[in-house]
DNA sequence: GATGAATGAGTGTTCATTCAT
DNA sequence: AATGAATGAACACTCATTCAT
């Protein structure tokens, strides 16, 4: 019956409000930590940064992976929820993917080291890669289907595969002027498309 | 300064041969316990499959990417030799880049962390990734550049951060059914094509 | 000085009703855990299991010898006040000693850790120690005198070390079926008797 | 083909001589911090008290029942080898038995923690119990079959649950003056005896 | 040159205890 | 009074790297 987390307006108990408010400053920390030294850094280091306890950190987010989660959850749901709303308002299907895809670039290539974290095989990390993929396959299948339908671009490119490739190509881009990795994805983007019929 | 194959300058002493086969067999245990461990994988494990001591793998490659680079000195030789090559056998610059590309594409797939320690920006690994480049970067400018000037590409992709991408396309990719790096380096390839001009 | 009971000197203040109930429910989860996890169990875990915070166990025990020795006060009440009865009501004093000591081995066996922490030279379990031993030796004591005198034990053997020696033949007894401590008390009970006299 | 320890005499490498040297500071370290703080005291108490690192501790005992089984296997080994002969020099069998079991406890009785540890349910000391019991099992076997054939003892007991009581009657004697672990286990003993029959 | 023993910093994780709410 | 969040010392263990032999 306990709720380590959610619980928004219910019943809660009113003593959350300054864990909330340690909450967030662990999670601004984190989210700096890991623009830094990668999402695999040190619980010291976070902790200092947030000028908490190690222990604190392992009283909000047990596993690692609930760390980067909770790090990441609000962009991932942003981007999540822009799927449909491009899908209805661009011009073409194509068009919403594209741009669903720059979102999720947006996203990827200022968080050093998720994307490589998704990468990784380690059992802590599959928890991760779940949660991303749980939420953002779908969205990304819609707007592939909707392209694939009206024809723009071939229809043999799965979501999963596409989400994989554009955070791979995301990899690194933070600290490397010389690579750009939106121009990357444009081109892959573009290397689905498909003639337009006669 | 320190050249891990004590080839320094010009006046290099012949290495002694049992010196130079015991090289060769750190070279081959290193190779194996990558594919397994990936390339940083723990300096004991090397040793062991080795059958020699840790102090003998410092000795001939200081720095770990002394040694990675060491292990696929070869490979990187052959993909960089086959440019040239491909361009005068192949039908038009564009095939022969695309080539090219599967060419590195089966080299980094297959090396496990490779791809991964080459993003890295760990002050080691910034060796490794410079002499990667080093020798591969004039390869596939050339590429590049007489594809774009037979116009069948873009002129505004540079070398480095189409080597980039594609070395980020393979990360994971032994490792995950699912993902196929090699179609989605096609996509890239496809994506940096130009319409035929009329 | 501090008494975990808030009953200092005499002028004792009758504890709310409220803090009572919270106090019993402490008890017995705190015996709960003990059979479970030993009586070092982490201070969470009783506080869990009891509902409350772990500032309610340190406002009631402030130290964890006072909340193993509230836990089993009334059992070692019970056993001192089996002392007399047993005396009077048995054959004899050796036998009384030898049920006297069958309740006090019944009470240690199904303690996991009391026994071994009764042992623990740590400075928090001297006060343990110091309070089992001061209801408890009176009592071992006249049994063995009672039992000396009647010319049935030997009279070098002293509560003190028969208790420590009953107390530490019952440590690791619950988890081992192939150890018995009853019987090996038995052994030792037997050891003390002296030979009919003529 | 890797000998960590043994091989006494053969060709042996000969860089074993300062590890060798090592080895045995680590084992007095390691004595003299047992008996100060018990056979679960911190590694780096140990390797303090070497002058070593904490790593060369795990190089030569990866588990710490390795580490406490090398401490104390020479007068494991010591006891193990009396029995016999004080069955052959014994004037009767309870006799060797009795002195057998003073030599056992000589030997724990300055171990502060060992018969503790040897209690330990965790699942690192079980290595422990079982090494030291394989050893010293069949030599108490032997000594108890032979006073119960002799008709000098009871035969209901075994030569486990003997040894384990042995063991617990020595727990905490050590630093205790007032309780005198030889005297109860000459107690005990004396209760396993029978009557001489007529 | 080769060896591998030694080192010790670095890291994850647990838990008793304090204290603001 | 009760709560439980925060703290941080403590500990086991790993592994890159050095260096005596």
């Amino acid at each position: 019956m306990k709720d380590g987390t959610g619980n928004a307006k219910g019943v809660a108990r009113p003593k959350r409000a300054d864990a909330r408010r340690n909450e967030k400053s662990l999670l601004d920390a984190a989210a700096a930590v890991f623009v830094t030294s990668g999402v695999e850094a040190p619980v010291r280091d976070i902790a200092a940064r947030a000028g908490v306890g190690t222990g604190t950190i392992y009283r909000h987010f047990p596993k690692r992976a609930d760390l980067i989660l909770a790090v990441y959850r609000h962009q991932v749901e942003a981007c999540a929820e822009a799927g449909p709303e491009l899908l209805a308002s661009s011009p073409s299907p194509h068009a919403a993917l594209r741009q669903w895809i720059g979102l999720f670039v947006d996203f990827l290539v200022t968080k050093h080291g998720l994307a490589a974290a998704l990468q990784s095989d380690s059992a802590d990390f599959e928890t991760l890669h779940a949660s991303f993929l749980d939420r953002l396959l779908p969205v990304c299948t819609r707007l592939l289907d909707a392209a694939a339908r009206a024809g723009e671009i071939r229809s043999d490119v799965t979501a999963y595969e596409l989400l994989l490739a554009v955070g791979n190509l995301c990899i690194g881009a933070e600290h490397n002027p010389r690579y750009e990795a939106r121009r990357m994805v444009a081109l892959l983007i573009e290397g689905m498309r498909l003639p337009a019929q006669g």
